[in-house]
DNA sequence: TTGATTGCAAATATTTTGCAGGCAT
DNA sequence: ATGCCTGCAAAATATTTGCAATCAA
């Protein structure tokens, strides 16, 4: 919640609403809502979170629709499921790009990180196999500044 | 199901029991039965899965019991979580060190590989962002040989 | 105006809990 | 004999579907 906070408002979501138009969909108050909490959002989320934060904004919203809004932002690509070691209803805003994360187990705070010489390793990991690699995940936990 | 497979119950089963007894658990036919299917399966496995094949070992067997033995089983050590794309309910044998699996997305036919010196850049990455590292994560998904 | 989207209720699916009886130790 | 483990039923969770009303385009 900090000046950065701010600047991902006004960076991101007119894009996000761009793409979800481009998609198809239509532009309604609750995916306005539920979009700019992700878009917005430091922490993984999962769809209950999305749900209480979008009802202090829009008090009618319904959870089903948090649960259809969050599936269409994800066919958009602009949010991702996050695995964690206790599940994986949590979903983080996308990356352009890869997909390697680094997540706090405390408080949830994720931030993407560079690996792309990691690429090779993995299609010769595949080749030894024998396997047709199609996609990797690579996903860090640990505590950050804050929750140490 | 080769020759691999049949060793694999012979190296592998017993430890299991001798893990099990150590950790205080007692040792009954369902807890055998469950403890069998997952120690001898190359693909990974949910309860249900389990639970299928253990009913015609042992028809009596409640799928209750197969959720609580798998429990054991992953207190123990024994098996992990495996989280894939669409979902994280399935569980493959514990490797002794590395959890760096390859999965096949179509029968879920799973290996692990080595990737030791990927510690010291995980450690790395922790230290950029200021995160204290407990774990990673590393997985590949890809087409099997037999699946491509 | 048109049909995609919403919110409610209900249905599914998945996992957990309570409990009396059974079985490993 | 003790008390952990089992299987059943029921409860708790999480997610999906049906449908009439609403609202974006």
């Amino acid at each position: 919640m900090n000046q950065n906070f701010q600047q991902k408002i006004l960076v991101n979501y007119p894009n996000w609403m761009d793409k979800l138009r481009l998609k198809g969909f239509r532009i309604t108050r609750p995916l306005q809502i539920v979009s700019e909490i992700l878009a917005n959002c430091d922490s993984i989320l999962n769809p209950s979170e999305v749900y209480l934060q979008a009802k202090e904004k829009y008090p009618r919203i319904g959870i089903v629709t948090v649960y259809r809004t969050m599936e269409k932002l994800e066919q958009a690509g602009l949010i991702d499921r996050v695995h964690m070691p206790d599940g994986c209803q949590s979903f983080f805003k996308a990356s352009s790009g890869h997909q390697h994360l680094l997540v706090c187990q405390n408080c949830g705070k994720a931030e993407y990180f560079e690996g792309d010489n990691l690429n090779l390793f993995f299609k010769n990991i595949g080749d030894q196999f024998g396997y047709k690699i199609n996609d990797h995940w690579l996903q860090i936990f640990g505590l950050c500044k804050n929750c140490q």
